[in-house]
RNA sequence: GCGGAAAUAGCUCAGCUGGUAGAGCAUCAGUUUCCCAAACUGAAGGCCGCGGGUUCGAAUCCCGUUUUCCGCUCCA
């Protein structure tokens, strides 16, 4: 990372808690490590993100529905979707190489060196001890089987280890006032499980037909043993899922589509194609039988934004072995053979994409700082250049000056706008300094409403990106304002 | 979790080898100006991250701790 792009990553991290995007959550008490808070302009922002991406998804499909699940779910539900155990390991650590493994995985080389050198007896033993020890949750003995059979530090070569720790990424509390006799349930690691649980209720009550998608917006949670880079790796953090369920068979073809239309929707936000990138999995996640990711190119490199992946029939198969209840679909199209396709489960393309890191990829890519300095002095100002209907604020209106009945003029055109849009009024300060406010914010346009307007109604609009002005009927901004942050533009 | 660095006003930072805290910008109230960070006057704003120690005296030295950043590690 070269020092500029790091200076610059810095900048838009200040930025960002400078102008009301993004605040350290709890900040007066110290902090909590690794969780955010969003500000009056991040919630803007944010949640303009979310209507980009529930207007492609939902509104743009017709066979496409949006629900909104409940955070806390049955815990068998996480033993179906394989998180009990797939988030839950015991690691233990090499004091003198640093290095970290997973202390299950140390004695299954054991066993596999073992096997090969002809003692299968001993192996067995060992295979025996480890799986009584992992079973009943036995950290210590973990410990005591890694110390007993020797088993060093590949890398050190010596076996001085810390305690067995376990390091579960759900997050769980107790449901039920009383802690006693409760139960515990978990904080959803991801949302795509409230979707799955779902299927047959969407399904149905939606009279939906495969292929069709069930997408969803919400918080998760991973207590991430180490979290860190700002907004990128947090705690509490919002996804973007859509999942889409297909008929077997037609998994790849589905998979390409997702694939090409995910990076599209990246890209129409006007993004340099230049800065994303795919990423296949090289090595798949139990689930998948394919995987790729859209990466985009931070200053500290390449980082994973959205995940597409091809699910398979796991998640469905696991939820009807677990529940009991068949997740099934009655396909009435006809086959090739020219019989219905009949009862199947259906496969599943995910799309996946991190809410909080498309978040800081749009600042990121928005934010510029431009030098306008003239021969005669030097000045420059921040600007952030978002697209306009992402914009946390539409429109600012200045009355030139606090006087002559300016400010008056100007609250009328706010009070007419502001039914339509999120618009500010400003009236401290010399004008110049109120446009540089607004573009540090990504205010596409300020209204300015000077002595002129009072004759004849007209003021002027100052456009954030070329800082040019024009004159117009301030009859007519609601159209202008309108055509400039419609969405059309993007999803067009 | 390990190693390194940092933490002083809302922001960016100064504060030397210990002597009770400062600038610029921002904020607020005025005056002036009237289309790109203008000027002037005034005001407000700090348990110097937190806890302990050394000292007559600590923002400054020492220890611990929290948070952040960087590297390693981890990442369904």
């Amino acid at each position: 990372m070269s020092k500029n792009t790091d200076e610059l990553f810095k900048n838009v991290i200040s930025h960002a808690k400078e102008y009301g995007f993004v605040f350290q959550s709890s900040e007066i008490y110290d902090g909590l490590s690794a969780v955010y808070d969003y500000g009056q302009n991040g919630a803007e922002l944010k949640n303009n993100i979310k209507t980009y991406w529930w207007k492609a998804m939902v509104q743009m499909h017709e066979n496409i529905v949006g629900i909104d699940s409940a955070i806390f779910m049955h815990p068998k539900i996480w033993k179906a979707s394989g998180h009990v155990d797939g988030f839950n390991d015991p690691m233990i650590d090499n004091k003198d190489s640093k290095k970290r493994y997973r202390a299950d995985q140390l004695i299954e080389d054991r066993i596999t060196k073992l096997d090969t050198e002809g003692k299968t007896d001993d192996a067995e033993v060992l295979q025996a001890d480890m799986d009584a020890a992992l079973k009943s949750d036995d950290l210590t003995r973990l410990k005591e089987i890694i110390i007993n059979n020797n088993i060093t530090c590949p890398i050190s070569g010596t076996s001085n280890w810390t305690e067995v720790r376990q390091f579960n990424l759900m997050f769980s509390t107790q449901f039920g006032a009383m802690a006693e006799g409760s139960e515990e349930v978990y904080l959803r690691p991801e949302t795509a499980q409230g979707i799955f649980v779902n299927f047959l209720n969407v399904q149905k009550s939606g009279r939906m037909k495969i292929p069709f998608g069930i997408a969803q917006i919400g918080k998760a949670f991973r207590n991430e043993v180490i979290a860190r880079q700002f907004i990128i790796r947090m705690r509490e953090f919002e996804q973007m899922e859509m999942q889409f369920f297909i008929r077997p068979g037609t998994e790849m073809e589905w998979y390409e589509y997702w694939k090409t239309a995910r990076l599209k929707w990246h890209v129409a936000l006007g993004t340099d194609p230049a800065k994303y990138q795919y990423h296949d999995h090289a090595k798949l996640a139990h689930y998948a039988n394919a995987a790729v990711d859209i990466e985009y190119q931070f200053p500290f490199g390449f980082k994973e934004v959205e995940g597409i992946h091809s699910r398979t029939d796991f998640d469905l198969s696991q939820h009807q072995k677990f529940s009991g209840k068949k997740m099934q679909y009655f396909d009435p199209e006809l086959g090739p053979d020219g019989k219905p396709y009949g009862n199947y489960i259906p496969y599943v393309i995910e799309t996946s994409i991190g809410l909080d890191r498309m978040f800081l990829l749009t600042l990121m890519n928005a934010y510029e700082e431009e030098d306008l300095s003239t021969e005669e002095r030097t000045d420059s100002r921040t600007v952030l250049k978002l697209p306009p209907a992402l914009a946390p604020v539409k429109a600012a209106i200045f009355p030139l000056t606090k006087k002559d009945g300016l400010p008056e003029k100007a609250r009328e055109i706010m009070d007419k706008l502001k039914l339509e849009y999120h618009v500010q009024y400003e009236e401290k300060d010399a004008i110049g300094k109120r446009y540089r406010r607004q573009d540090a914010i990504g205010t596409p346009i300020c209204i300015t409403v000077d002595h002129q307007s009072l004759e004849d109604n007209t003021v002027t609009i100052r456009h954030r990106d070329s800082m040019q002005q024009e004159r117009v009927h301030a009859d007519d901004l609601e159209k202008i304002i309108g055509d400039l942050v419609s969405w059309k533009k993007l999803l067009g």
